[in-house]
DNA sequence: AATATTATTCTATCGCAGTAGAATATGAGT
DNA sequence: ACTCATATTCTACTGCGATAGAATAATATT
């Protein structure tokens, strides 16, 4: 029998991944095996761990390989990223409606005034008719 | 060898479980073996998997058992779980900082015209000094 | 009350994300 | 070329979310 009826999250990324993607974004290409340093020392792993996760990224392909070095290269941005998962949580749990998602941030209280002013500020200067569908 | 190194989604709420809200939050309360019956067409579910997911939302708190009839309630509301996955969504991918993920949702294509004019209106009626933290 | 039907629980299977030990390959130093 | 250290792969275990069959309890029907 099928798991996940109808899977709403096409190429998800999973906590694991999303680490090795983060080390990436942080400190931009990097050797495997400094990967597996830092979170070896950030998050526990074994090495053999990151090994297989990075192995996961490659396969998926949202890192890359270059050799020499089993250096890697993230070929997904971490705006990328964060916009996909944005999507999938918008299709779960906002009826797809992304100002839904907005407005609820707005409501709540996880905005400081500072920040609510600068997004004032940003969503001012987005023309009308941006995005039309 | 735990899992999850250091799990950052406390009461987090499974796929599954969230079916079973969002069909509490559409029809309101209501016995078990409707939901089973609406599910079972929905997406296929059989009604021991209904059975037991609504377990499990109660275990964990967020439905409610109301006899006679094993009516059940959610103890969540949609903007609550809303809230909560965009919270968790939030630390994982945007450093905690709301106005990022803001920031890239208003930069993105998921917006039409028409919802980005409403959230100007509703930026606009907040008070500078919302939410001080 | 005996029987049929439907509701509910008990318990189990399955697949996958997370994790890593042991085996192997690669390179450095002599 | 040989030894040692380190890098990389191979393979496997584990826990849990998803799913549901079989057993039992409750209710309706005759």
């Amino acid at each position: 029998m099928r798991q996940n009826t109808q899977d709403a999250r096409a190429g998800r990324l999973f906590d694991s991944e999303l680490r090795v993607l983060q080390v990436l974004w942080q400190y931009g290409d990097m050797p495997a095996r400094d990967i597996a340093a830092i979170l070896g020392e950030q998050v526990g792993w074994g090495k053999t761990t990151t090994y297989t996760v990075i192995k996961k990224c490659l396969d998926k392909g949202v890192v890359q390989r270059i050799e020499p070095n089993f250096v890697c290269r993230a070929l997904l941005t971490q705006e990328q990223a964060g916009r996909q998962e944005a999507g999938a949580l918008i299709d779960r749990l906002y009826q797809g409606r992304a100002d839904r998602l907005v407005a609820a941030l707005l409501g709540g209280d996880r905005l400081s005034a500072d920040e609510i002013a600068g997004l004032r500020r940003l969503i001012e200067e987005l023309p009308d008719d941006a995005a039309v569908e």
